[in-house]
DNA sequence: CATGAATGAGCTTTCATTCAT
DNA sequence: CATGAATGAAAGCTCATTCAT
């Protein structure tokens, strides 16, 4: 049955049909507004729930949490590493282009309840999610590290990849509590940073 | 209630209480230990089998996880809340006193697998866990704070509880990962409240 | 329905049907593969993957897995049926004519993994399974066993479809352990059947 | 010496809880009931509440599927076990004992519905079961073999594992068909098994 | 008081089957 | 007709917590 007079689908050698698309949206939607309130590790039951959909959708669409977190944050997290080159360019000084973009790093993590916390998980589940992440912003890091450490603004023996754990360890909590400004002591260690003069 | 106890002991002259009292250091000594290798949130029945005593028996002198932690760890917190003063006073400068403080807590929190993590937790049943770390350190650590603000080492702008939670924000996950050093990281956040020159 | 394909197909020379017996064939041999590899009971996505259709394609051609069953030994247990007159000409006495003819049954249920285990199930789908097989052997069976009986080789008091049965339950698992012999036990069922001298 | 499992307990050191006791029986019962219906893949859950008792009380119990079918049989085929010695020196020949003994096997087994089924399954859980069942039975079918065999009797080819598998697969299905009768076609096996004149 | 048996909610994951596309 | 997305009922297993002994 080749009768191409169906609604031709947009180009593209097989899109994926109307009803998985609109699920698959659905079904990130659910899952980031779960993971706001109940943290990244929310029972697949429950995101389903939200979703309206059933258990089995979620495991069709992406097998492992992993996949299902990493396709949740994807966006931003891809926002963030590309915003990385350009604040470079645009900010007065290396330094304060890294405090930027830790800030978008920051602003990020800060309302992901608790990814910080599955991102340091030994669990082999994580593995994929933890690669993700270092993959795509921890080369980001080291070039602003780099560029600031040539310019000879900070000190040269912090590793991007401790750097940006440091910093989604100081994201940790604090969505749950107004007290606690992970932005501001993120800048705290940011300065810290910079070399003694 | 608190020195109730041990007066009830010498009037009464129960035996039972020295059983219990017994049990009790058992206790803390298969939690500390287990602690150690499966982290603060251990299987209660873990706890108990290696200290050879029914669950019950934990449920009735640590109804709740978090006085079983705060036991365990008591010793260890006084000890440090204590050595705030000591430092002040031997320390060239007020801010190289927080910063050996800071280590010592740091020591502490990295080498208790689960507890800077559990001390993030909103979980209702860690509220007192959280109160009393709160209770005991953070005075010490406003007490070293305000000194070096004082002194006109450090900004004055940082209260010491998000100080003490970014801290223990660092420690997360420390143990487990040989290429985080949180230490250095603190380090960085010490370093971070300089005041500017 | 059962005879109207056929002839739809001659009289309206649709070329659709081509494609759905290509289909068909296509989804038998899949079956067929994946039954010696996973068993009968291998799972009806398995089956549609490798036969490259959905998997209501599958449904659509066999509603119930027992007719999929079916469909896919149909031949082999034709052919079984089939050669159990030729056997009896050509064999020496009955009784071996019927060794013989249980020996084809026995070659064929062994390397149908899982088969002989669906034969016995009492699950309600798979009593058409259950009933052609009976329809199509213990008919055969029961002429061979009668000439046996009729010419004094063997006892008069077992029932074909209880000798069935039996082979059939004897065939179960010998796929799966090299020192399972089915057919030897099967030997010996037969040999026992004889009456004693 | 034998000295009564059950007076142990009263003497031992640590009795096992009579409430405990109490379950475990109901448990085996359940299970047992269910195991017959149902077949010795029954649900946990379905044992469970056959039983009156949470998942966990058989989990605690019976850690294993295969613990808790042993137990089950444990008696009946301990039984089975201890009575192939005595048919031996009580029957006329060791041939009759042989057959009296599997009458005992097939006796046992047919009521245990999915039993056979499982001492098939290659599924790793269930080693324990089959070694079990080997480790008891085998022995002692092989003893009444080799006496049939010495006696002159019987064929020398088969083993004693070979045909207790042979045994216990003519068993399978044998509960929920009145028109099959397990007993009538092992007693065709057991004949063949004899040496032709 | 101590014990540890019992409870059962809660989680993940698989798959037969239906039905929108 | 074919497709394969969605469904959702199972099922196994763990562990915090209660409570009979």
């Amino acid at each position: 049955m080749k009768e191409g007079d169906e609604n031709a689908e947009q180009a593209g050698a097989r899109p994926k049909r109307a009803d998985a698309r609109r699920n698959e949206k659905t079904l990130l939607d659910a899952a980031a507004a779960l993971f706001v309130t109940s943290g990244v590790e929310a029972p697949v039951r429950d995101i389903a729930a939200k979703a309206g959909v059933g258990t089995g959708t979620i495991y069709r669409h992406f097998p492992t949490r992993a996949e299902l977190i990493i396709a949740v944050y994807r966006h931003q997290v891809e926002a963030c590493a590309e915003a990385g080159p350009a604040l470079l360019e645009s900010s007065p000084t290396p330094h304060a282009a890294l405090g930027r973009w830790i800030n978008l790093f920051v602003d990020f993590l800060v309302t992901k309840h608790g990814l910080a916390a599955v991102l340091r998980s030994d669990n082999a589940g994580f593995d994929t999610l933890h690669a993700y992440f270092l993959d795509r912003l921890v080369p980001v890091c080291g070039q602003l590290l780099e560029a600031a450490a040539a310019a000879g603004e900070i000190r040269s023996d912090i590793e991007a990849a401790e750097l940006m754990r440091g910093v989604g360890n100081l994201c940790i909590g604090a969505d749950h509590d107004p007290d606690y400004d992970a932005r501001r002591l993120v800048g705290l260690l940011i300065a810290g940073l910079r070399r003694l003069l």
